[in-house]
DNA sequence: ATGGGTGCAAAGGATTTGCAACATT
DNA sequence: AATGTTGCAAATCCTTTGCACCCAT
């Protein structure tokens, strides 16, 4: 039950659950596509006729800092984000702007904060960057 | 001689040296703080008054397009460059805002662009964040 | 003389803020 | 009633663009 999923993950992140805030962390947890700002307002828009874009900010901001969800930030020109709080590394492609997973790829574990010279980490981020399997095929059809 | 490490670098990545570009490098050369372009244009406009900032926008751009200096953005708010193009890790304080290097922890090294599940991967950047040793003592001594 | 580089001013876009209205407890 | 949440409009801030000027080849 996704709706009952998304209720958990907001309590356990210490999130008020109100109904927009579930129905963002809903989409983020069967989305993942990681979607934009923008992508999640169209989307959820259409839905809820009220939500305001504003309200989509703010919400996926408090997520990103009660860790329920992942801010990422590839450049400077495509943030999005990521239900998926589990360390993985993603993979950003140049050519068609896609982020996907490489769950493939060892990303440091951290089930609690570490001491990592004299520093104290609680957050890994690993970023893949090139061309994708499809930009690929579709480079070499020309 | 720091003046013809900037040369040399900007010609081996392509990039034509003018009177700026050479400035810009140089600066990047030398200061492993990871500046912003504000903080690249508020201190070399002492040097050069007539710089602009756009110059220093358009000139970060065109480095990391060249490879010639990386961009690191941490977060939607707080984008910087690297003139250290070989591999490494970066910490961010979310306290301070710091970012510093963190060569001590691994990160795949890539000389050539590499396959990877099918994909073409020519840029690996890993992420730490967390609390700096000094906002640690900081805090103690409250 | 030509092509590229620079810098001003203006435009553009994304994100945040202020604030009033609204829900929910 | 009180507290926290929402959403509109406006403000802000960062970054890019258009264009004229300038420099170096």
């Amino acid at each position: 039950m996704k709706e009952q999923d998304a209720y958990i993950k907001l309590i356990e992140k210490g999130v008020h659950p109100s109904a927009q805030r579930l129905a963002i962390m809903q989409y983020l947890m069967s989305h993942f596509t990681h979607p934009t700002v923008d992508e999640v307002f169209q989307d959820l828009t259409k839905k809820i006729p009220t939500l305001s874009r504003t309200t989509v900010y703010n919400t996926l901001r408090l997520f990103s800092e009660h860790n329920a969800a992942q801010m990422i930030t590839i450049d400077d020109h495509h943030v999005c984000y990521d239900g998926n709080t589990n360390p993985h590394a993603h993979f950003y492609c140049k050519s068609c702007g896609k982020v996907v997973d490489m769950h493939e790829e060892e990303v440091p574990y951290l089930s609690k904060p570490k001491m990592m010279n004299g520093k104290i980490v609680d957050e890994i981020q690993v970023y893949y960057k090139g061309i994708c399997n499809d930009c690929m095929s579709r480079e070499k059809n020309k």
